[in-house]
RNA sequence: GCGCCCGUAGCUCAAUCGGAUAGAGCAUCGGCCUUCUAAGCCGACGGUUGCUGGUUCGAGUCCAGUCGGGCGCGCCA
């Protein structure tokens, strides 16, 4: 639909190019937005106050000249000039009827779009340790990440999903050792207890297993073999990999789980394996971008707007973590990504310019703002009023697995995917929980279901939906409430749009909630399984088409539309 | 001390990359089921967008300052 009203004014401004009444040196940049208020129309331009700054003159009379220079449109019902020079535009009901009709004929594609045909992106998000289970911080890593993924896959763009496995470096030393001490029947309060060792009741259950030499899982490509436990406590290297294997195969079930799911698995070791961290240590130093001082090598990061420069080989020989950072998303530039998405926990910001700034040094013509990052802000997790602690140190703490077993994977992804990433998130396990409308994923789902429930009585009751005549009947639809429903229904490719360009997944979590209302308020007020059979196909029409949007946006979600609740 | 993020209704949060009269849900109060799912709907109450300046046709949004909260600032990751 904006994109109908965008032509036309394009159109206007052409119009009065030729005629000298404006002139233009580029292409005007302007808005066209949905309007808050009725009594504004259906959508609103501020072209004539965009284009009044450059051309000197007075933006009312510069939208008057505009909405003459329009050319006719059957989607436009009637335009008007208001307020301080918004052009103002009224659509037909025609036009809705138009986007509702498109529902039907696209079906499950409706919505998708092609801005980014045929380009590569990406995405790389959680990249937890495997030092540990996932925690909610992580889940909503996993949500945020996943959901992007598949926004971006809706507007067209060909998405690779990644995670980076840290699985080199003293964390994971740190994890053999606790792994080890457990292995020996040391206790974390035993003064023998590694120092900063790992002391969650996990630890126990990897070393037990080690012990019986269990098989540690593995169900992605990343790994040759299966690992077998060699049930030596002794053999710290054993133990290590076993552990480090074991851990990520519980991640990964969380991860499927929770409806997450990669193409690559990369890891930190292989970095070392194959030379690429040398290669981008030697590539630094050969641009003239580090220097040596107290016994390390020191990346001038400074030279590339860090606030300090910082050591990138420490006196030990051994490298600083943000090394391996900088090789492995130099990996992603070489593999071709284009664009890059990096999704992080807000904690890790103060790398963000570390890396950028290797990469620069690396004087390869990536560009300045590569890769893209996502922050995400920490979660506080509430249980009967009470803030749950999540200290993976401390042990006992909030899983993933916990809040997908307690929650349900539906709602724990609606919860943590709803609010902006970039603001703290309280989620609250009582409300998540709740199986009423307090609970805002029921909400949706139930519109759902309530349609397939109505679609269920038609059948029962012998009645026949057919779609054209169906879809040739809308004008029976006047009602006020029918035509919110339709008005919030052609907002859906709007907000895919904007939802993947902003790479804000909330904006369709939200909207979602808001097209539910408007379905529940009209179905409150009006039968859809009635005599007169023209107004009820118009009827049935509208509600199949919101049952589609609200299945097509749940998928976007990674949230199920079920048929009966 | 420096950097990043956030301060919006009692609570949790939105606000279409500067747009018109700042919106939802929860909570509170009052209505609606011989009707396709009441896990629902309608109404009421609730605000100096932390504060002070600035930029312009127009600021919750941008800039400066200030107060408050979170995170980061290591030869840890």
């Amino acid at each position: 639909m904006k994109e109908i009203l965008r032509n036309l004014l394009l159109q206007a401004a052409d119009t009065l190019l030729a005629r000298n009444e404006l002139v233009l040196n580029s292409q005007p940049e302007f808005g066209i937005e949905r309007t808050r208020n009725s009594a504004h129309g259906d959508f609103a331009s501020n072209i004539a106050m965009i284009l009044a700054k450059t051309q000197q003159r007075n933006p009312r009379e510069l939208a008057q000249a505009l909405v003459g220079a329009l050319p006719a449109s059957d989607a436009v019902e009637k335009v008007e000039i208001a307020g301080p020079g918004f052009i103002n535009f009224f659509l037909t009901t025609r036009a809705y009827h138009d986007e509702l009709r498109r529902v039907f004929h696209e079906g499950g594609d409706y919505g998708r779009s092609r801005q980014g045909v045929h380009k590569i992106v990406g995405v790389e998000f959680v990249s937890a340790n495997p030092t540990g289970p996932l925690h909610v911080g992580h889940g909503r890593a996993a949500a945020i990440g996943d959901t992007i993924c598949r926004l971006l896959d809706a507007t067209g763009w060909n998405v690779t999903r990644e995670f980076y496995y840290n699985d080199a470096g003293a964390q994971i030393a740190n994890l053999a050792l606790s792994v080890q001490a457990r292995c020996k029947g040391i206790e974390p309060d035993d003064p023998r207890w590694p120092a900063d060792g790992y002391r969650g009741e996990y630890i126990r259950e990897i070393a037990r297993a080690y012990m019986t030499r269990e098989t540690a899982g593995r169900d992605d490509s990343a790994w040759d073999t299966d690992l077998m436990a060699s049930g030596d406590p002794d053999d710290l290297d054993a133990i290590r990999s076993f552990a480090v294997n074991w851990l990520r195969h519980e991640q990964d079930q969380d991860l499927r789980a929770f409806g997450v799911e990669f193409d690559v698995y990369y890891l930190e070791s292989s970095l070392y394996a194959d030379g690429k961290l040398d290669n981008v240590v030697k590539r630094i130093i050969d641009e003239g971008h580090a220097y040596e001082a107290d016994g390390a090598l020191w990346l001038k990061s400074t030279d590339f707007g860090d606030d300090k420069d910082r050591v990138m080989r420490k006196s030990d020989g051994t490298c600083t973590y943000f090394v391996p950072d900088i090789a492995y998303h130099y990996s992603k530039w070489q593999r071709g990504y284009k664009r890059a998405i990096t999704e992080l926990g807000a904690d890790h910001h103060g790398s963000l310019a570390r890396v950028r700034a290797g990469l620069q040094a690396l004087d390869l013509g990536i560009p300045k703002g590569w890769p893209e990052y996502v922050l995400h802000q920490m979660v506080t997790v509430m249980r009967g009023g009470e803030e749950v602690k999540i200290s993976k140190r401390a042990g006992g703490y909030v899983t993933l697995r916990d809040l997908i077993d307690e929650v349900g994977r539906d709602a724990t992804r609606y919860f943590l995917i709803c609010r902006k990433s970039d603001s703290q998130l309280v989620f609250d396990i009582d409300l998540a929980r709740a199986q009423s409308f307090d609970n805002p994923v029921y909400y949706i789902q139930y519109a759902h279901a309530r349609i397939c429930s109505v679609q269920r009585q038609m059948h029962e009751r012998s009645i026949v939906f057919d779609r054209k005549p169906a879809l040739a009947s809308l004008d029976r639809l006047q009602s006020e409430h029918a035509q919110t429903v339709l008005r919030e229904i052609s907002r859906y490719p709007e907000v895919v749009e904007a939802a993947a360009a902003c790479l804000e997944p909330h904006l369709l979590a939200q909207y979602l909630r808001e097209l539910a209302q408007a379905f529940h308020t009209w179905y409150n007020a009006e039968q859809f399984l009635i005599e007169d059979e023209a107004l009820r196909d118009a009827r049935l029409a509208l509600a199949f088409g919101t049952r589609q949007v609200l299945a097509n946006g749940l998928d976007l979600l990674g949230i199920s539309a079920p048929e009966t609740m």
